[in-house]
DNA sequence: TGTTGACTCTAACGTTGCGTGATAGTATAG
DNA sequence: CTATACTATCACGCAACGTTAGAGTCAACA
């Protein structure tokens, strides 16, 4: 474990800025008894994602969204880096280029055109390719507007308020382990569904039936989804999934 | 001449950026009689040196001053931007590496020590290069704290403020053309050097006499100052240098 | 045991470079 | 003459910290 100045100095970054990553809920540690931070070797891990992210210019409620997501894949958010980064590159090439035909202009070549002299600043591509992953991180949640409600919703969030959301997914995810005990069409699970549904809603972004159909979907689907929430207990997700389409279909009188 | 629009169109800024840039002094274009903004075209070579210095992280205070110095020089500029965008590449690709060496750690590979992880982003080396270019613009100017001074005080300064200090000096320059008809030593010569003197040293920094010395020495050893000083009237510079090494030399009993 | 310097905490103001919106004047096309 | 587009200034807001202040904690030292 770490203390704040060791991490500030391993990694390059001032303490101001890990008590800012803190408050905002980026990079939260654990809290000693004497009530100093402390930094783990995963945080290293996590610090040095959003510095890569920062690297490419993601805004840090955006990067927050992305880390703290469900489906985070970090091989696949590093290979994505990669190919951002080439893009950055490439444009710096151009800058350089255009360095290069600025002085042969001043040397009595031929007059440089506008487009020429400032396309080569352009962030348009760059921004393009961040467009396409937001995008990609959108598809995941069940639809543009759920996904700006929940990007407007979520940026305010305190510590507390993330601190609640946590303790009542895990209730619920408890629910859920305890349904499977019984059936994906008994009391218990439908409960849970209720419960889950409203917390998503709540919490995040209006969670239709056709939404919430999607996303049970989605959890079986996506294996990272699987992945993730097998962590609690195995075969939850499968589990889930039957309960949600249980769930909608008595919802819409099915 | 082009207006605002125009240019923040083929240049690939906002409207208010220009705005922006003419309240700070940065780029001011001409204005219409109905109060638009009208840009040139050496408004828009301006406009590329700004995005080149931009590009570079320099903030926009370091861009005027640079920009509006006696001694600007394009050519010896643009060599330099090459130079740092060079440098600012290479730390892209240490950055891409890093990406690729933690992929491979992932994948099992050894474990990164902190340092591998985090040094690519560091942007000293950047930084290094910055402070020097900007010794060598100190350098030209008599020294660090007159620099410092000349900073402070020229960052607030106004329009009008400006306004004043260039035509106090094309004052003090008409006085110097009319004072090489009668020579160095000639009471005309010492009061131009000493209202030289005073203009430098309540506009800018506080001129001591060795600093004054010094200048003098500069405008004649530096054919960038000689060049630009010249463009008033051939062979002014050697004669200001002339009639400041007589009022130092006068002012210090010599 | 007390002192001191280093490190830590929270709080809050300041900085930079615009984005955004409001209000009002100017220009041009229909 | 009207509507739309473009222009002006003004001012608040934003993001991501830097900087400073005041106070608590810790470990080394006298």
């Amino acid at each position: 474990m770490y203390k704040i100045k060791q991490v500030a100095e391993l990694a390059g970054v001032s303490v101001r800025t890990l008590h800012h990553y803190d408050d905002i809920g980026l990079l939260k540690p654990e809290i000693a008894p004497n009530g100093y931070r402390l930094y783990s070797e995963d945080d290293f891990l996590k610090l040095q994602q959003i510095l890569f992210f920062k690297e490419l210019d993601f805004p840090l409620d955006e990067i927050k969204q992305i880390l703290n997501h469900p489906d985070f894949d970090r091989d696949n958010t590093l290979r994505k880096h990669k190919h951002l980064l080439e893009v950055k590159k490439n444009r710096l090439e151009k800058i350089i280029k255009t360095v290069d035909d600025t002085l042969h202009s001043l040397k009595g070549g031929t007059k440089m055109s506008k487009e020429k002299m400032f396309n080569s600043f352009s962030m348009k591509e760059i921004e393009e390719h961040q467009k396409k992953y937001e995008k990609e991180v959108e598809e995941r949640w069940g639809g543009t507007d759920a996904y700006t409600e929940s990007v407007r919703k979520t940026k305010s969030y305190t510590e507390a308020d993330w601190k609640r959301i946590h303790e009542e997914a895990a209730e619920i995810t408890k629910k859920f382990i305890t349904a499977m005990e019984i059936g994906p069409d008994s009391d218990l699970a439908m409960e849970a569904c209720k419960l889950h549904r409203q917390h998503i809603t709540d919490s995040y972004y209006k969670c239709t039936l056709e939404i919430y159909r999607g996303l049970g979907e989605m959890y079986v689907a996506d294996e990272r989804f699987t992945k993730n929430i097998d962590k609690a207990k195995e075969g939850l997700a499968s589990f889930m999934r039957e309960a949600m389409i249980v769930y909608c279909d008595r919802a819409e009188g099915k």
